[in-house]
DNA sequence: TATAGACCCTCCAGTAACTAGAGGGTCAAG
DNA sequence: CTTGACCCTCTAGTTACTGGAGGGTCTATA
């Protein structure tokens, strides 16, 4: 298969599919006339990327999922807990995001959107103590 | 006042604030020994910039927002328009990653995480259709 | 057989918003 | 007069790609 081959049926952007060899996540063998030569087994890998990408986890996460993933002794446990602190870290951001959007919203709540110059959005942006 | 002055004041880090000066979202003077001379205006513009970012803006909002507060005509509609649209991306995201959370919620149920090989989440990251 | 167009290749630079570190000048206190 | 806490500039690195330049290859058609 060539990238173009790969890159439909993955789902993944050609470019992507190169970086990612470039980074050592995929290792295809290359034709006479320097092409790219996939294998099935790099098209599942580049698949299981794009899914475990998907769901946000970081590129180094998706190096360690893939090792496990090709590692029949692996234990479950092992994968749990690279999940679970994914889990972590996505609720925190959620946390985080609920916060901005409920104070963003209270404000643009109380901004009359008008013609005028009174807005209690900059307002608030220029006195409220720091968080941090 | 110093950089170090400003930076305790604002919360901002001295690589930041010298950051900011860069992009031109500030301009201390300068002593004669080279030493940056932020005015009280300076520390009001970078206190303002901490709690935008701190509220998600991008920088180019914050750059925008800061000349709406500067700018003593302003309509409070634009300052509203822009909070409206940092609103629907804030919401956006939050819609993004509960998706991910459920899904890898469900999955880390379903995994005994013991020395164990079987791993549904490794199953699913290596089967489930691409969403896109 | 020539050529057009769709592929493929590499390498360089840019994105967002800083952060780290090297290498070196300045200032105030003891 | 030295020590340590400041300050300065400049370069490069971070994440995960993306865009573009410049150029080779392959295949179908005229």
């Amino acid at each position: 298969m060539n990238i173009g081959d790969v890159s439909a049926r993955s789902g993944l952007p050609v470019k992507t599919i190169r970086y990612y060899e470039e980074i050592g996540l995929i290792k295809p063998t290359r034709g006479q006339n320097g092409y790219r030569a996939f294998a099935d087994k790099d098209l599942h890998k580049l698949a299981f990327l794009g899914r475990s990408r998907a769901l946000g986890f970081t590129i180094e996460d998706c190096r360690a999922l893939l090792a496990l993933y090709e590692d029949q002794t692996r234990a479950s446990a092992d994968v749990k807990r690279i999940a679970n602190e994914h889990l972590a870290q996505i609720e925190a951001k959620i946390v985080d995001l609920n916060a901005m959007r409920d104070t963003l919203s209270h404000l643009i709540a109380e901004c009359s959107g008008d013609h005028r110059p009174d807005c209690p959005i900059l307002e608030n942006l220029s006195s409220t103590p720091l968080t941090h």
